[in-house]
RNA sequence: CGGGGCGUGGCUCAAUGGUAGAGCGCUCGCUUGGGGUGCGAGAGGUUCCGGGUUCAAUUCCCGGCGCCCCGACCA
């Protein structure tokens, strides 16, 4: 951060963060930005007021792109009962090691200590959700009879439990919120148009909304969801160039009907197995949100994620002025509302201006007014912006000025809407190149080596015809392995083509996305 | 579950075998106010828990618990 337990450190505008020790920089722009922070719990995530707000903005557009593809919301239980996740044999070993289970139903006071009655111990244990479609499963059964009830297109928003060793602040959570959708089709067809479809939702979101460039792409054998026949992924990269799986959607074929036994009578009168799919994104994405955008002196949102947008600072000396300058301020704050812009007017008396310029733009919100009594004078509104595109060898000193602009007051009130857009766009062209700047096509191990070792790395397009066992050796060897199978579509012109396995060198249809990830 | 480190005001951390201190934060007053004003006053600690050594332990020793980092696992 450019500034730490409040000594001056002098400005520090850098867009890309410090190289060096990016995960303290990760958690320094989570704690400036007010997201969230560690819980007495073990390994689980306390997400404060403003962390959350962002996560509403995404449920609201995720929602809507739902209800817009044909889902409807649904709530299942948080218990499973250990027998329905184990109907599905490789979804059970998958996530096995990391369930979090119910044993008892009441306590018991012993010697003054409060334990788990043995007498309460359940026949069956329950499973805390690690995923919900076992259960959901298991109420399909009733729902579906007729390829009249299909499709069936369920989303849930709900927390789940994954009892993770190791935690990071959203990335890895033994708790996390989420949504998961669990859809039942009389096809496989159907299904598989439905897996792409929502890929596809998520893929929008993420470059549209998040402002954050994704590959979208299969994820091999290794890598696919506990029970799924195929694991498509959306894949982002983070500013120290490895990637993050943002979001997945799954083709379950027939797999979790049969464990469930669900089958439907086709037109035919035929009994048939319900073909399945799930797909879910989580708060990770607030994660990579942070690792894509933020810099040195905290986080920076994507308007359209901001639950602040816009943020009016009134200057003043005397209480004459700060009588004026705040008036003023409540008029700007309600012209901008009525356009449907997110407007804060901060009142708070006995902090300094420059105080409170550095804690909005920790916390990210893309444009700042500032109204003085030069402003009432002139009727003019002061403009900062959280950021501005780089231009190279800029001192940061010029580049700060930059980010403020004087306009007359009602051409700068009418400046808010087209500068938000314009930012969103920027952030989004911003990742790109950064991405772009890292992404190579590579064609040997001596430059793999070499952009993995001695480069930073970032995304590597390869030819790839290996065993799992040869992926297991690039992870061992590089710390890198196969992100996904990009889609045709997704690959660059210049990495097209066949060629020969980096490993193997045996012939090869098209390139694979490699990478280190978290 | 293996290897390493650390537990001291809200936060970041000093110090010490003789009963605890700084910076930041917080409260109050004045001052200041277009990029973290300055000064003064004040609140806030059973030094993680238990045991041992000692006249005396926050400090040394042992045990526990908790947290962090590195590995295996992962949205």
């Amino acid at each position: 951060m450019g500034k730490q337990d409040g000594q001056k450190t002098g400005e520090t505008a850098a867009v890309t963060p410090r190289a060096k020790d990016y995960a303290q920089w990760y958690l320094d722009v989570i704690k400036q930005g007010l997201l969230a922070e560690h819980s007495p719990v073990r390994g689980c995530m306390v997400i404060r007021p403003h962390g959350y707000a962002i996560w509403e903005k995404m449920q609201r557009e995720l929602d809507d792109r739902f209800k817009a593809t044909g889902h409807e919301n649904a709530y299942f239980p948080l218990f499973i009962p250990l027998s329905f996740l184990t109907k599905e044999e490789k979804h059970a070993s998958g996530f096995a090691k990391e369930c979090a289970v119910i044993t008892h139903h009441r306590l018991k006071s012993v010697n003054g200590e409060v334990v788990p009655d043995p007498e309460s111990k359940l026949d069956e244990p329950l499973i805390v959700r690690p995923t919900s479609e076992t259960i959901i499963w298991a109420q399909y059964k009733n729902w579906i009879q007729s390829y009249r009830d299909l499709p069936l297109l369920i989303n849930q928003w709900a927390n789940v439990v994954r009892w993770e060793m190791r935690t990071r602040l959203f990335l890895r959570t033994a708790e996390f919120l989420w949504q998961e959708g669990h859809t039942a089709h009389a096809t496989e067809k159907e299904a598989l148009e439905e897996v792409w479809r929502m890929l596809g939702v998520y893929a929008d979101f993420a470059e549209t909304v998040m402002a954050v460039p994704v590959v979208k792409g299969r994820k091999t054998e290794g890598e696919r969801f506990a029970g799924a026949i195929e694991t498509l992924s959306i894949e982002g990269m983070m500013q120290d160039g490895k990637a993050l799986q943002m979001g997945t959607s799954h083709y379950l074929g027939q797999n979790f009907s049969k464990g469930a036994d669900v089958k439907f009578q086709n037109k035919d009168g035929q009994l048939e197995y319900v073909y399945a799919t799930s797909w879910g994104v989580s708060t990770r994405l607030i994660g990579a949100l942070i690792m894509t955008h933020s810099d040195d002196a905290g986080l920076i949102l994507p308007p359209k994620l901001a639950p602040v947008q816009v943020v009016i600072i009134p200057i003043y000396k005397s209480d004459d002025e700060r009588g004026r300058t705040t008036e003023e301020a409540r008029k700007v704050a309600a012209e901008l509302k009525a356009k449907g812009v997110a407007v804060k007017v901060d009142e708070r008396e006995g902090i300094m201006p420059g105080a409170k310029y550095y804690e909005w733009e920790g916390k990210g919100v893309p444009l700042r007014v500032e109204i003085g009594p030069k402003d009432l004078e002139k009727g003019s509104l002061c403009i900062a912006r959280r950021f501005v595109s780089e231009i190279a060898g800029e001192a940061p000193e010029a580049q700060r000025k930059r980010r403020k602009t004087f306009l007359p007051r009602a051409e700068a009130i009418d400046s808010v809407l087209p500068t938000l857009d314009a930012m969103q766009k920027e952030l989004f062209e911003r990742a790109k190149k950064l991405r772009a700047a890292r992404t190579r096509v590579i064609d040997t191990l001596e430059d793999y080596e070499k952009f993995f070792k001695d480069e930073g790395g970032g995304f590597a397009w390869v030819h790839w015809a290996g065993t799992s066992s040869d992926e297991d050796e690039m992870a061992k060897r590089f710390e890198t392995g196969i992100r996904n199978i990009p889609f045709e579509d997704q690959i660059p012109p210049e990495a097209r083509g066949e060629g020969r396995c980096l490993l193997t060198g045996k012939p090869s249809k098209q390139r694979v996305l490699m990478s280190k990830s978290y």
